[in-house]
RNA sequence: GGUCCGAUGGCCGAGUGGCUAGGCUCUGCUCUGCAAAAGCAGCUACAGCGGUUCGAAUCCGCUUCGGACCUCCA
């Protein structure tokens, strides 16, 4: 197994990773709360971590992948009296609930795979583990670390300081928390402002309620990661994500009630936090109405941009940056990383067509190469030192068809096999026509071979000088997107 | 106000106490009927001020600027 290394939230150190079960590891991510579309912001820290669960699976861990779907219990606004987002969306618009968690699910999924995020091992809902949820509750009272007050249930942040830290994650403290919290109206019900909802009571008004012990409602926020991930990976795990701006109150609320509820002083072995994808410095988010959808990017149809991206670009462009750093959207970086990606395209297209000799290059060391992929993704999941890493390694690619170097046929497949795993299998890139069905390729070998005549037609042509229609030839195939390249050796074309 | 993080060349973005990140852009050359690629070369930076050190962009301190979190947020 490899040595990976992880920058660990909670110690704020880079930690050799160990898994508790090897080979298997449970690895929890903070999934969406279905109100809304997903905006890119969304979009990186999923993808950061389909990054991370496939590096996992690929150096050969079994992977239990669970990424929840919120459907009820986050309010809206700043108080404990806020609407349930969900509900709020579900009574303006005169429909049920579920309609609303349906729509934007589906949505979600959809982006999902246009962006090529492998879905999780499991994906469980909050509505779907309210029974759990409830038995949590009824633990984490038992334990003395919650009190009922008018049919709500509250986790009591100072009593379970007492026994256990809280706000190690998030590096707070409990008595500068006390003091620096602002006062909001609507609190009466908690004893402290720290506190947080287990469990709120509902009234009639409320769309989204279920009995519970203490009367008819619903279940806090915080609440369903904590229950959901002891369900499926046990009250002990070894990795759990998300973005940054949940470190706190959301994970720091979950530890406490992970501990709360079972008493295991250590539910989680490694915290993994996502970094923001910002706009012009800022954080993308809906109240700063910069936030771009998916849909937005690929046309082209918003005011900061100049034109529409592939799905494939942005994964690229994203992956130029550490998961852990801020990255900064802009058209100049989306454009730089179009090109680097066509660049890395057209050489593993070039390498898959190369062919080599008997006699190994001494100079290539293929090995060393490939440890420095390995180092790489090892080092924290460092993407961007990979993909400069892969660079290196087109600049070989190009010189060997240029004739500049010479491998041997076992160097190149060798460097193929390397390609096609990091490329494909880590980062996740589509080049070519790897994800087509059977027809599609049929089609385009059609096409193919169409192409193949014109420009064979067109070598005739050249050598009879006839440059005029050869350039014709050139033109028209130039309009299908074709890019005819001359060389002494002759004409070699490409589709872009 | 509190806590934390960051400041790298024309742009984006890694990184480490001494050894070329990489991509994009730009310039020159090679190749070439032209073009496009590709190759080679050039431009070569670490916010400011002090300190530690044989040596710091990398460690420490201060200053300036920016950001995140402290309320929902991936």
């Amino acid at each position: 197994m490899q040595p990976l290394y992880i920058h660990n939230s909670l110690s704020r150190k880079k930690e050799l990773f160990e898994a508790i079960n090897p080979p298997h590891v449970g690895m929890y991510v903070c999934g969406p709360t279905v109100y809304s579309n997903v905006h890119l912001g969304n979009v990186r820290t999923f993808l950061s971590f389909d990054v991370i669960y496939r590096y996992l699976e690929f150096i050969g861990y079994k992977v239990r992948y669970v990424r929840n779907i919120t459907d009820v219990g986050h309010l809206v606004g700043d108080t404990d009296e806020g609407e349930d987002k969900i509900g709020k969306i579900a009574r303006l618009q005169k429909i049920e609930p579920m309609e609303v968690v349906q729509k934007y699910t589906n949505d979600f999924h959809d982006v999902m795979r246009v962006f090529n995020i492998l879905p999780p091992s499991i994906e469980p809902t909050a509505t779907g583990h309210i029974i759990e949820q409830i038995s949590s509750i009824k633990k984490i009272i038992e334990n003395g670390y919650a009190y009922l007050v008018n049919g709500s249930v509250y986790f009591s942040v100072r009593k379970f300081s007492e026994d256990y830290p809280y706000g190690e994650l998030s590096g707070r403290k409990i008595d500068e928390l006390m003091n620096n919290t602002r006062d909001l109206d609507g609190q009466s019900d908690k004893r402290d402002p720290l506190d947080f909802a287990l469990w709120k009571n509902a009234d009639d008004s409320h769309l989204m309620r279920w009995p519970s012990p203490w009367g008819i409602g619903f279940p806090g926020w915080h609440l369903e990661c904590s229950v959901m991930s002891t369900k499926y990976l046990g009250e002990e795990f070894d990795i759990h994500g998300g973005g940054m701006d949940l470190k706190f109150p959301h994970h720091e609320c979950e530890i406490a009630q992970n501990i709360g509820a079972n008493k295991n002083p250590n539910p989680i072995r490694y915290w993994i936090h996502g970094n923001m994808l910002t706009v012009n410095g800022r954080k993308m988010a809906k109240s700063e109405g910069n936030g771009f959808t998916p849909e937005e990017l690929i046309t082209g149809n918003h005011k900061l941009l100049e034109r529409g991206y592939s799905p494939m670009t942005v994964r690229f462009f994203m992956l130029m940056g550490h998961y852990a750093s801020t990255l900064d959207f802009s058209n100049d970086a989306l454009q730089a990383a179009e090109k680097g990606l066509k660049k890395l395209c057209k050489g593993i297209d070039t390498l898959i067509k190369l062919s080599g000799g008997k006699v190994p290059n001494e100079n290539v060391d293929i090995n060393a190469f490939k440890e420095k992929c390995y180092n790489a993704m090892n080092d924290d999941f460092n993407t961007p030192v990979l993909i400069a890493t892969l660079f290196d390694g087109i600049k070989t690619i190009n010189a060997t068809a240029e004739k500049i170097i010479e491998l041997s046929q076992n160097q190149i497949d060798q460097l193929l096999k390397i390609y096609v795993d990091f490329v494909e299998h880590v980062l996740g890139i589509e080049w070519d026509t790897a994800f087509k069905t059977e027809e599609e390729v049929s089609m385009i070998m059609n096409e193919v071979n169409l192409v193949e005549q014109l420009v064979n037609l067109r070598s005739e042509l050249k050598e009879n000088k006839d440059w005029d229609n050869a350039d014709k030839i050139r033109n028209i195939l130039s309009e299908f997107g074709i890019t005819i390249k001359d060389s002494k050796e002759g004409s070699t074309w490409s589709h872009e």
